[in-house]
DNA sequence: CGAGTTCTGTGCGGTAACGAACATAATGGC
DNA sequence: GCCATTATGTTCGTTACCGCACAGAACTCG
């Protein structure tokens, strides 16, 4: 397999979003300590119950945190991109979670040794502000992925998927197989087939082996559930705090 | 209705396990604001999109957090008790979230102004650690909610959702219709009538219109999903560390 | 260019859960 | 004790998804 290594064009950690909404000293403090990794396509930045050694924030590229069953059965409960960051487990104080976080889509990534992340945090910055609402979004996006598991159709919520992955890409482009995507919906990659089928037959996308090309973006909006803006509104929404501190008193 | 309220037996605040697990001073410089309130049966702590004027530290009953759809379909993503609190969002910054909290069970809460939680939490002792572990676990919750909704049958996630809410009781008693464990789990009223009815053939609950008994722990528990097992165990391992804030390393 | 591998399409029987309609049974108010 | 209400039980046709098996198509490596 020729794992097509990200581009290695030289990245800023201001490309990360988080980072970027840092006020200068704040950054400052930390950028010392930021080391770029590039994040190749299955990598795993953490297994369930490790202790983590880094955190992650992504420049490029998409990351899905998912929880494997001991049957080996599987289901992505969110993702993530140059939005967030990886590795929320250290500043909540667990050390672990029982989830892992995979590599979806290849990019590049900004990592920070776990014991500067925890001293900058404790010192009740705006980094803190910052990583706890991007936690909030994230509680938001699991939690309208259980209700989605629950009551849509595989067709709408792979529609959710390839819309919530598509906005973590700056093309519209997607390298993915229905295999793979099958494991992060928690279904059959027959059912993905179809599904993917259907939206083609529609003109909305066009496939062909592990590429997927957004053809028809609004008309994949009027296709999706409701939880897709659920997720998208609420990330906005929290992540407009970062721009203006007070803007959402 | 008559909605048999709670019995007012005095509690106290210490009930609450975070609370409990606070060091003298920071709980002598919260407990001024604490008040009482009863938490009646269908109470809703907060609706989707609110602004939350307290958080909530039940001492008994349990609350649970869910998500209603456009189309009134509903799913419930995580339950709470006497171990935890009802209102991350306003320490997570986000000041409201999508999600609705009801009482499932009623009991009693010690209620906290948010501008005081806020402050304490602000000022980064030891309720903020005690809060930020809570949430982990809570998300754990959420996260392998969505992977049984996802890949569990009815039955399992019943055995999983009575072990859970009996588990925040002390009794071995729940007052609980089908229709609204229907609600919770977010399937048909008739499928918890059959799933509630193999678990009584089994002898492992008794129930009669709203009153569910359990028999057999063991056997529920050899019956049910890991899901349960692994909520179970984080929580717990989150909550060691509130007894000894170094245990875990 | 050819062989093996990987990805995708398709068909088929099985099943769990759905939606709706209706029957029975327990409870509480009067 | 009776009746309205609420809770539970049962049936039945429908559907979405599953599991399996296999065929074809596209890439890739020698």
């Amino acid at each position: 397999m020729t794992t097509r290594t990200a581009a290695s064009a030289p990245q800023s950690p201001l490309q990360n979003q988080l980072l970027a909404a840092l006020p200068a000293p704040d950054y400052e403090r930390i950028q010392p300590n930021l080391e770029p990794v590039p994040l190749p396509l299955g990598m795993a930045l953490y297994e369930p119950g490790s202790r983590l050694g880094y955190v992650y924030f992504p420049t490029e590229g998409i990351v899905s945190l998912l929880y494997v069953m001991e049957d080996g059965a599987s289901a992505e409960i969110a993702v993530t991109g140059s939005e967030g960051m990886v590795g929320i487990s250290l500043f909540m104080g667990g050390e672990s979670t029982p989830s892992r976080a995979v590599v979806q889509s290849a990019g590049n990534a900004y990592r920070l040794p776990a014991a500067a992340l925890k001293k900058e945090f404790e010192s009740g910055g705006e980094l803190q502000h910052l990583l706890l609402r991007f936690t909030q979004a994230l509680i938001t996006q699991m939690a309208q992925t259980a209700v989605c598991n629950r009551h849509h159709s595989v067709e709408q919520q792979l529609c959710r998927w390839l819309l919530l992955s598509i906005d973590r890409l700056s093309s519209n482009e997607l390298v993915m197989t229905q295999e793979l995507i099958a494991n992060m919906l928690g279904v059959r990659r027959e059912g993905v087939t179809e599904a993917a089928g259907a939206l083609q037959d529609a003109g909305l996308i066009r496939y062909s082996r592990g590429h997927i090309t957004l053809l028809d973006r609004p008309g994949l909006e009027r296709r999706v559930c409701e939880c897709y803006a659920v997720v998208r509104r609420e990330s906005d929404r929290l992540a407009a705090y970062n721009q203006s501190p007070f803007l959402g008193r």
